[in-house]
DNA sequence: GGAATCGGACGATCAACTGC
DNA sequence: CAGTTGATCGTCCGATTCCT
């Protein structure tokens, strides 16, 4: 029956942004709510408000609501039969499984609803059940750890789950997928897809059902948090943390005490406190409008799961898995699918990477039979299971095969550049590789030059200029390559790459910087008349340096420089040089790669001050300072505009090495703390509202009309 | 001991981007 | 235009403080 409304609901649709504030209430009673037209859920039906974690999961299966008043038993009613599931997707072969583990496995009677049950019971089934049972748990749930910087991690997953993927019509190809293909990789978790035990019994080779099964799972673990509060141990992933599912929206009161709330109306909490006037809280819409700096590399020559597809033999930039949907170059050529799948499952040990590896390494291999197989360079660094290599063996020798050997396939073989000898991490690896690797390119001597294990040049070697150049990639940046590594975010190319770690290595070297750029900074105090301009409209470029520098606040100066190295223990100057610090890659020149104080431009996003600032234990004053992004172009007029919440600007004062900080810096200091009431009007329209970043809880409060 | 606060981690949503 | 990326904004955990 769900098959069209799977469908259907299997779209996005966007258009909702704006969470219209369900004031009203009681199960809905608004019609315009019983079926929530962007998110196609039936929020209104049953109690079930709102919309689970993943309102627009593809995956999403039947939610059990089960409200205080009834148990959970009234299958009938409490399930929220609605279509958004894996199953609905895959309607026949999905639920089928599903019956039959259910069957096999779960014997919990009782349970109808339980789709998710089921879920909970493959997963179980096969940790229990099959040999690779480590495989698979470690593969299952998510492993939280978020790190956009971290996609070509081995262990991270790609950076989002966000159910779009798995809408992704790659999905749907898996049905007619044979068994072991790329494309399963192709959706990020697909680290079990090669197994078949992940099929689930009598499934085997069913690409589809493990992808599913990963993120079923996860939605499942979603559900028991609804239904229960959390705990079982079953709901832990791999990294032994559940996730954390939310509602939709939370009541005001819930919103205001930052508890959790319920999906019912009133929601449990305001029925614990009796409270009567239990309505949602009304959401702001997102902003819109707001530039971006050019994406890091897309995928095309990468699967989901942030494995990048090597060069074809075309030669032309890989074909994204998806174009080649039936080309038996995702297919391992040189073995069977029991051969693969043993593979995976031996390389168990988690990583989801071995089971990459080994795909890649076939895949890559269907490519270049001829080629021994081999290791990439990637799976070099990735740390490679020991216990995996087992597995491997079979058909891989030895691990790292040098690329030099075969070098000119090598250049293309290897979908990650080879961790070169100077590598101090994994991250940094990473990134490097994130980097380079679109364009085979490594970076040598702070510049990036075409991947070639020789050291010669694509180029030089084979003439080809791919890689030299895309369009993201254009030849800039040059700078030392710490400039883009080391300091991470500073990457021109990326801002993919957490600025987090950015500030910290910054700071230090900051100081000196300051005195070195002394220059700069004198220009950019010179630029600060340029303020006024940031009103909002956009014209600065993305990267633009002179705007962006005029948009910085006013260096300190060399005493705000001393202060900042005297006192880098302090978060304080975290946050001050944070500011400031924020650096971009100005092309200073190519040998100057130093730090500069430039500010990014605001056209190019930082990332959230919040999560820039998580790496310090308080929360910074106004994150939403360097956020601020919009149409401004000064950092300065953010500052203003965004501390608004007296406690963090208390805060700020407070704190002695915060508040000597901001006070010898000159520039922050005066706007700081004379505008600071009076700016937060003047954000006006896209701001005035903001303040949640910088959790400036008053103002939200207040405009939420919270208290 | 429980409620209220609060910092901030975690997560969902979705507009900007990208590349076909 | 479909798919991807990553920022925005929301939820709510867990620690701390306040209140009775
Ligand atoms: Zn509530
Ligand atoms: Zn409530």
């Amino acid at each position: 029956m769900n098959n069209q409304l799977s469908l259907q609901n299997m779209q996005r649709h966007f258009s909702d942004t704006a969470y219209l504030p369900q004031v009203s209430s009681r199960l809905n009673p608004n019609p315009n709510l019983i079926t929530r037209p962007s998110r196609g859920l039936p929020v209104g039906t049953v109690q079930q408000r709102g919309t689970m974690s993943m309102p627009t999961s593809p995956i999403m299966k039947k939610m059990v609501i089960q409200p205080t008043a009834s148990p959970a038993t009234d299958l009938g009613q409490e399930i929220w039969d609605f279509p958004q599931t894996a199953q609905a997707f895959f309607p026949s072969q999905y639920q089928q499984q599903q019956q039959h583990l259910q069957q096999q496995n779960n014997p919990h009677p009782g349970q109808t609803h339980n789709q998710a049950q089921s879920q909970d019971q493959i997963q179980l089934h096969n940790q229990n059940q099959t040999p690779n049972s480590e495989f698979n748990h470690h593969v299952l749930p998510m492993d939280l750890t978020p790190s956009s910087s971290e996609y070509y991690d081995t262990t991270s997953q790609p950076p989002t789950t966000s159910s779009l993927q798995y809408i992704s019509p790659q999905s749907t190809r898996f049905q007619d997928q044979p068994p072991i293909t790329v494309s399963g990789m192709d959706l990020g978790i697909g680290m079990d897809i090669d197994s078949p035990f992940t099929n689930h019994a009598g499934f085997p080779n069913q690409a589809v059902s493990p992808t599913i099964n990963t993120q079923v799972q996860q939605d499942e673990l979603e559900d028991h948090d609804m239904n229960c509060d959390a705990g079982t141990g079953a709901d832990t992933g791999t990294g032994g943390r559940k996730k954390r599912i939310q509602v939709r929206i939370a009541c005001t009161h819930c919103q205001k005490a930052c508890k959790k709330c319920s999906n019912t109306r009133p929601c449990e909490r305001c029925v614990k406190y009796g409270l009567t006037d239990c309505v949602d809280s009304t959401r702001k819409p997102r902003k819109t409008g707001i530039k971006r700096g050019p994406y890091k590399r897309r995928s095309s020559k990468y699967s989901a799961t942030g494995y990048p597809y090597p060069l074809t033999d075309e030669g032309g930039d890989g074909d994204s898995p998806k174009t080649k949907t039936n080309n038996h170059q995702y297919q391992f050529p040189n073995q069977d699918t029991n051969t693969n799948t043993n593979i995976n499952t031996v390389s168990n040990h988690s990583d989801v990477q071995a089971g990459f590896h080994l795909s890649k390494i076939n895949h890559t291999r269907a490519n270049f039979f001829h080629l021994p197989h081999t290791h990439t360079a990637h799976e070099n660094h990735q740390s490679p299971q020991p216990g995996s290599g087992s597995g491997l063996q079979s058909n891989s020798n030895p691990l790292h095969h040098q690329p030099s050997s075969t070098h000119s396939q090598s250049i293309i073989y290897p979908p990650f550049p080879k961790p070169t000898p100077t590598a101090s991490s994994n991250l940094v690896t990473a990134i490097s590789n994130a980097l380079s690797l679109p364009q085979q390119s490594q970076w040598v001597d702070g510049q990036r030059l075409p991947l070639n294990t020789n050291g010669v040049t694509l180029e030089e070697e084979n003439g080809s200029e791919k890689g030299k150049t895309s369009p993201l990639y254009p030849k800039i940046p040059v700078g030392v390559f710490p400039f883009s590594l080391v300091g991470g975010k500073d990457d021109p190319f990326s801002r993919a790459v957490s600025p987090i770690k950015q500030f910290d290595f910054d700071f230090a070297s900051a100081g000196k910087n300051a005195n070195a750029n002394a220059n700069a900074n004198d220009n950019r105090s010179g630029l600060s008349g340029v303020r006024e301009e940031s009103e909002g409209e956009e014209q600065n470029p993305p990267r633009s340096v002179s705007t962006s520098v005029s948009s910085i606040l006013p260096l300190p100066n060399n005493t705000s420089t001393r202060s900042t190295n005297e006192t880098i223990t302090n978060t304080t100057n975290l946050r001050v040089n944070t500011q400031p610090m924020i650096s971009s890659p100005l092309p200073m020149g190519p040998g100057t790669g130093a730090y500069t104080f430039f500010a990014l431009s605001s056209k190019i996003r930082k990332p959230s001050l919040r999560t820039l600032m998580s790496t310090s234990t308080s929360r910074a004053p106004s994150p939403t300072a360097t956020t601020r992004t919009q149409g401004t172009s000064n950092a300065l007029y953010n500052i203003e505009m965004d501390i608004q919440s007296p406690t963090l600007f208390t805060a700020c004062a407070d704190d002695s090495g915060m508040l000597l900080d901001v006070d010898e810096i000159e520039g922050w200091n005066t706007p700081w703390s004379g505008k600071n009431d009076d700016g937060v009007g003047e954000g006006g329209d896209d701001d005035g509202i903001r303040n949640h970043d910088g959790g400036e809880t008053g103002l939200f409060e207040g405009i939420m009309g919270l208290h």
